[in-house]
DNA sequence: TGAGTATATGATTTAATAATCATATACTCA
DNA sequence: TGAGTATATGATTATTAAATCATATACTCA
């Protein structure tokens, strides 16, 4: 696989691969979201979350509409979820592995 | 969603999300490697792809098991390679737009 | 127009990452 | 046993990341 495709592939998952952005994309499962409502949802910082918004946008994981004075995100391929199921799945088989291994004790 | 699993979710996503990893599981799809077989393969540094391996085991991606001097590696849950998958079709979904945009030129 | 709300961004600090070289350790086999 | 091969790791360097505070910008509406 050439280097250039690695690297776009490291880009996209690294834009996820941070407990900001994470809750942020959770909060968008439910749809578009303006920042004004993530802020509160997730208990962020507002400034913290600008940037890891714009971070992601450059990421082109999600996409951005101004209305008005508010900034409108929305997640752009909703495949992104089906990663983060995967993520929780592969979590969850890993907790009950490690629960069967505590039972033999 | 709780923040330690919102942590272990990232770290999860971070073990995968870096050039060299990212080479580093694809040749470990047709199954388990050695790491000198893995060194030549993607064309990396010994000491460092050492590094990456032991990083991604400590984040439970891969298990590795020694066979006489070598040291095998293999993916932990395939599932890893549904993600990567994944991946490459968010990849390609935006690049398919782009040309789009390209052509309207 | 001016107050209020929403967002972005400069500057700074702290911490984490990745790569590399040199070297240590561990195992195998002649 | 000693050479050769495989892997790990200490030390260093350079880069990037994340968070925070303060402040700037931009839009809305009374």
């Amino acid at each position: 696989m050439e280097e250039q495709i690695v690297e776009l592939k490291a880009a996209i998952l690294k834009a996820m691969a941070q407990p900001t952005r994470l809750k942020i994309l959770e909060s968008l499962r439910s749809g578009e979201k303006c920042i004004c409502e993530i802020v509160p949802t997730i208990n962020g910082e507002q400034s913290n979350i600008s940037r890891h918004i714009s971070m992601m946008q450059k990421s082109h994981l999600v996409t951005t509409r101004k209305e008005g004075v508010r900034v409108m995100v929305n997640v752009k391929n909703p495949m992104v979820f089906d990663i983060l199921d995967k993520v929780s799945t592969i979590l969850k088989t890993r907790i009950k592995e490690q629960e069967k291994l505590l039972n033999q004790i």
